[in-house]
DNA sequence: TATTAATCATTAATATATTAACTAAAGTAG
DNA sequence: CTACTTTAGTTAATATATTAATGATTAATA
């Protein structure tokens, strides 16, 4: 790792932080921190799912989206059901006004993302992708729960 | 921003996600946390440094490089001195306990790295740094300190 | 030089990440 | 059917991120 701001892990938290700012502000704006947005984001395509599922779709650790869900849940904005099927399971769900905030926040997001996008040429946009797509799925043996034996 | 999932933010945070626990095992095996870790790889690289540069080589937010290095020195892996130039400067410096920690853990964490490169061929790897580093660079203007005037 | 402005590190308040442990519920083997 | 084992969500403890504000110091300016 010779040079280490040159590392790519540093490169990627790098890359974050001058992308994510812009984002933030708008989230910010709507009274929403990041990973509520993430949860809305998510909750916004299903009529309800459940938690362990947007744990994994959000990116957001099981412990962490607790919180996040229970913060969501205060301000009205989503909600939880028990699976009456399996009382383990505990369905998240957009409430009426976390739902209206899509059609506020989404035209919003969708156009920094389109600036974003277009500073850079097409090409190089979508290569980032992809090398982001294969690195993102590389070593899924070491990063995986540990074996039954051991 | 069509496929949430398939975003630059989500795909950046995909990849930290599966890149990062193998070096999180190695730090963890010597007491320290990633971003603990992070100052001292810095901290080995310069006799004392001061702060602000610190967060900047770390990309570790000033407010969190507080604590961080707080709890470095209650360790005695590292420790502060003010500037007698400038007192507004404090250097932040590894100790001799800090400094031993390199030829320990560097060759488990420059082991782990070659095995991560070499996952993916050489133009894949190469192609998503250049990457990265060109969105790194991007929108420095709206990522910057507000303007003088406005 | 007295004042104002800018800088640096820090504190404060809240939210999230990390890791381990814990509880309730469901699945499985005997 | 009972004991053992998973699974799903949560709690707990500690560390870090985010944003705003503060205190001490230095720089800039009238």
């Amino acid at each position: 790792m010779q040079e280490f701001s040159r590392s790519l892990p540093m490169m990627l938290y790098r890359t974050l932080d001058t992308v994510m700012p812009r984002f933030r502000r708008i989230f910010n704006d709507f009274g929403l921190t990041e990973q509520q947005w993430r949860v809305l984001r998510v909750l916004w395509q299903y009529e309800q799912i459940p938690f362990s599922e947007l744990a994994d779709l959000t990116l957001i650790p099981a412990p962490s989206l607790v919180g996040v869900v229970d913060r969501l849940t205060k301000n009205g904005l989503a909600g939880r059901r028990r699976s009456d099927v399996d009382r383990r399971i505990v369905f998240v769900h957009a409430t009426r006004r976390g739902q209206a905030l899509e059609s506020k926040v989404m035209p919003l997001v969708d156009k920094a993302y389109a600036e974003l996008r277009s500073s850079v040429d097409a090409k190089s946009w979508s290569a980032l992708i992809d090398g982001l797509e294969q690195m993102s799925s590389v070593g899924d043996e070491a990063s995986k729960k540990p074996a039954v034996n051991q």
